[in-house]
Parts: structure tokens; C-alpha cells; sequence
DNA sequence: CTGTTAGCGCCTTCAG
DNA sequence: CTGAAGGCGCTAACAG
């Protein structure tokens, strides 16, 4: 009956009469309108879809939880999609959109998709998919430079750039450009490992970083918490002291927040506000409002025990 | 219309030129069913909601991502919710399942729900909501006896249980239990520190610990990855050496995958093992098959540095 | 083998 | 202010 509809979404003319009858039927019946019904009628799922490559992953995590409960605030569900650098778990994020089961995505994934229609409603962070496909990242450049010029100050001579190298174009490759620029301003030599590798890799990533530099450098940039983590393994291993023989930043640092010993000097991503924006941004282009097409944020040298 | 469905779905009988005419088209316009509509009409929507307290931790992240990779495989999305111990939240999950929003729903959460209906498809990992309310949970009293006598074969005299009490009555009781009994079966006093307290206060906790104990322990039972790391910042804090003057053993050990130093000496759940069944169970579940009540999964120890 | 039809539950007209 | 009616997109049943 239209009646109820109507009380149920406080729209149009009820007298109090009829509402308070329907209330009572309400309760009494424990009635919840079927959400799909509502969607198909509206064509709005309420749900948003969120790629990660990971879960399983101080970084991935952290922000996830922050994305879910930012969306949850704006009245939207969180359909979580690991993609695991499955191709086929990437494009679903394309026939989701079309079966209307999301009302937009979020792609924290670094994983390639060919080329996606600039019109739907998605947001990515760190990467560029279109020019009106908002892109949300942190100040990667500068944070960077500043956490070498930390290693600097703290006398490091022979400093290593240590990090994955996304498989398709990403705001993360300035980090190396920043290191690369600021080595070069303070005429330093660089050393640089810089390969494609997978999540799960990063001990043998940090093996290899030793086997390279590891008698030469003193001061390591590591790209992520999981590989300053397996830096940091090996170095005590090694019976390299850390941070007296080598000193330590890594991009991230979210272990903080655990506890994790050492304290590793991080350079912090400010997450609540990267969450912020990525839903705000979202939310706009899902409502056809004006949105902001790349979002920059702070981020912040945290120094820990580790240089 | 009818053929284009039967085309979609694969049922009743086509002709080959059909067949391939509709396969063309859909092709050509990139027709993708409407999933709303799908679900309207079958009363099924192909998506599981899953709680839990937190995502940004250890545990919680590891075990979701298992869960997510093994619904999917049995062709369900994940839609994951934070409860992060709201009420509000935490009562969704009834209203998200009348609204057939979603199918089932997993509990991985300590907080309170009043009463369940138990007809609902609903599977938790250590609670116990009523008799047909499928409950996945790890072998907690034999793998924490293990740990508490492991402790004592390394020479530990005088151990300490520290861990959180679950609001709720909960399977994770049953590490205390076991430790309880272990102590006493070897003729040690108990040390206990078994308060609620929520995720973020891990290193007061710890503190608490040391306050207490912390001047005749030699050996601590940690039943969770966080608050073991933050016993083991403190120690080396106060000075005290691990594990020569005190032997740590922590509950969960996801950190390990994550190069974590030191390799703390973990109770380790099988997170591949238990997600299995926490998704086969709620299928079977949601299809009104055959269901276990009560699963136990072994958890294994495996021995680091900290023992 | 294929086209038509009815109905899933809701919301939004449009009459009354 | 309220009831009736149509249609969102799909599928199952039925008639051809």
C-alpha cells in the first residue's frame, strides 16, 4: 500500500493516524522493506566496492577499516573485493558496476585494467586511470625527500632505495624520484633496487638488497612496513647493528600502531584523511556532484628507534 | 525476453541459432543482468555479510582475507562490516538479513547480541549464539596447554596468563582454562590478568602486567598477537632480557608472515583451515543441507625466539 | 524449441 | 489524505 511506503520514507501526505497504525504494524511485524526491491526501483545499490590487492597487510588493512567506516557514515555498505593479482577478480570490479550490485568502487590495487570508462563512478588511490577518475594519494614526493634528508642529518653516506616497482604507472614511483633527486642534491651515490615483486616476497626482496649493498650502504629507504620489517630481520641476523651500522625509514610504519618492536621511523600516511577524501570524492561522482580529480595529502616523518 | 534468460542461465532448451544470435548481441552491448532484479525474483542476493571488531589488526585482517578467497570460490561477495563494538552495527546484521541484503552472515565478533534467531543462517568463530548456530573455533584448551608446558620445559617457574575477557561467553575462555590447569597439574601459583579491555589499550594492558607481575614472572601466556608485542616493547624497556629472564608466548602469531622481529613463539591458528569451514558451514546453511555445530580446528605451536 | 505472461516488493504517479 | 495501478529487470511456467 503506497500509505506505508510513504510513512517509511517520511515522503508525501499521511496523517498521524495511519502513521502510528503502520508504526505498530511495523514493529509488530518486524517488517524491513526488501532491499533488493528498493534497488531495482531506484537503481542505487547503496553499496560501494572495494579493491585491495591484500588484506592480510598492515597497510592494506588499516586503510580498509578506515574506507569502510567513512562509507558506512554516508550511508554505504562495503563489498570487499582481495584481488590477489587475479585478472579476473580486477575486471569483476567492471560487470559489478554494470549489474548495478555496487553504486561505485574504490581501487587501491595496483594491478593493471586495461582501460575503464571514465564515466563510472570509481576512485582510485595512487593511480591514474582517466582524467576524471579522482585519484587520492599522499604527498609522496616531499615525504620522501624528507625522510632522506633525515638519514642525511643523521650522517648516513651511502643511502639505498629499496621498493617495489608498480606494474603500471603509480603516484608510488615518486617516492623513487624523490629519493633519486634528493640523493643527487647532496651528492650522494645512489643504489637502487627497484623490481616488480609480489606481496610475500619481500624477505627474498630484502636478501637481495643485502647481497647488493649490503657491505656499502649505511641508511636504507624501504618502500613498506612488511620490507623494513625483513630489512630489519636480516640486519640483526647479519649482526649489523640498526640503527649505529644502518639506519632505517620506512614508508608507512602502520606497526606503530601494534606495538611492533623496534619502533621503525615511518613516514606516516595520514590515513583518516585519505579515507576521507576517497569517500568524498566517491560519493560526489556517484551523486553527479563536483568533485576534486586528484586529492594530495600530507603525509609525516615519524622517527622512531631506527635511526 | 524468455530465451535470452534460458541463453543466460544455461537451462530449458535453445537452439544453436539462437544460441549464438543472443551471444552476439549480448556481446555487442555488453547486456550484464541486473542483480537487484535477479535477487528480487530469487530471493537470494549471493552475498555474506561479515563482522568483525576490527580490521586493522593482525588477526582479524588474515582471517578475512581467507574468508573473502573462499567465498568467492563458492560464488558469494563478501560485505564486511566493522563493528568496532558499536551496538548499532552489531544489530545490522539483523536487519541486513530481513532486508535480504544479505543470505548469511559471519560472526567474528565478542560482543553482545541479545538473542538470535537460530533458523537464520548465521555461523560464528567462537560463540556460541544457540544449538544450531554453527560455531568454528580452534583448539584452544589443548594448544594452550601445549604452550603453558612448552614454557615449562624451557624452565619457567612462575607464569602469567594475560589476555582479554571476551564480554561474552566465548570458546577463548577456554585458553585460561587450559593454563589454569596446566599450572596447577605442574604444582606452579597462577598469575592472572583477565579483564575486558578493548582493541587500542593493548599497551596499558601490558603495563598492567608488569606492574603486577612483572618482578616474578619468568614466563608469560599472551593471548593475542598485539598485546604480545607490547609485553615484549616493555621488557626490553625495563631491561629485561627475553627470553633469558622472561619467556614469552603469544596467541595467534599472524605478525610471523609479516617478518616480524623478534619471531615471537606462537600458538598459530590454521586461518586456511577455519575459514573452510566457517564458509562451508554457512552454505550448507543457506541451502538448508546438513551442517556441523561445532567445529575444532588444531592450532599448532610453532617456537621462535622468544622462548 | 520460443514468445508471452505473471509476479518478485517497492515506490511513484494519478485518481478519487 | 489514501487506495489502486504500473513498472523497475528478471525468470519460471505455460501455451503455442
Amino acid at each position: 500500500m503506497g500509505t506505508v511506503s510513504r510513512v517509511l520514507n517520511g515522503s508525501g501526505y499521511v496523517s498521524e493516524e495511519s502513521k502510528s497504525k503502520v508504526d505498530a504494524a511495523v514493529k509488530q511485524l518486524n517488517f524491513r522493506p526488501n532491499v533488493s526491491a528498493q534497488s531495482l526501483k531506484s537503481q542505487r545499490s547503496k553499496v560501494v566496492g572495494l579493491f585491495v590487492p591484500v588484506l592480510n597487510h598492515p597497510f592494506f588493512c588499516a586503510l580498509a577499516e578506515k574506507i569502510e567506516h567513512r562509507l558506512y557514515e554516508n550511508g554505504y555498505r562495503t563489498l570487499i573485493v582481495c584481488s590477489q593479482g587475479r585478472q579476473e577478480k580486477e575486471l569483476m570490479v567492471l560487470s559489478m558496476l554494470a549489474q548495478k550490485r555496487v553504486d561505485g568502487a574504490i581501487f587501491i590495487t595496483h594491478y593493471n585494467l586495461s582501460k575503464v570508462d571514465e564515466a563510472l563512478p570509481i576512485v582510485t588511490m595512487d593511480r591514474h586511470f582517466g582524467k576524471s577518475v579522482p585519484c587520492i594519494t599522499s604527498d609522496n614526493y616531499a615525504s620522501t625527500w624528507n625522510a632522506i634528508e633525515h638519514l642525511i642529518e643523521r650522517g648516513c653516506k651511502e643511502i639505498a632505495y629499496v621498493g617495489g616497482k608498480p606494474a603500471v604507472e603509480s603516484e608510488v614511483s615518486k617516492r623513487l624520484d624523490a629519493y633519486l633527486d634528493a640523493v643527487k642534491a647532496h651528492g650522494l651515490t645512489p643504489h637502487v633496487l627497484f623490481e616488480e615483486f609480489e606481496h610475500g616476497k619481500e624477505y627474498e626482496y630484502a636478501e637481495k638488497f643485502f647481497t647488493l649493498y649490503g657491505d656499502i650502504c649505511d641508511g636504507v629507504f624501504c618502500s613498506g612496513d612488511i620490507l623494513s620489517n625483513a630489512v630489519y630481520h636480516l640486519a640483526i641476523r647479519r649482526k649489523i647493528a640498526v640503527p649505529q651500522q644502518l639506519k632505517i625509514v620506512s614508508y608507512d610504519g602502520n606497526m606503530r600502531d601494534w606495538k611492533q618492536s623496534p619502533n621503525i621511523t615511518s613516514v606516516v600516511q595520514d590515513l583518516d584523511m585519505i579515507a576521507l577524501h576517497i569517500v568524498k570524492e566517491l560519493v560526489n561522482k556517484i551523486e553527479h556532484k563536483e568533485f576534486r580529480k586528484y586529492v594530495v595529502v600530507p603525509a609525516k616523518l615519524i622517527v622512531g628507534e631506527t635511526t
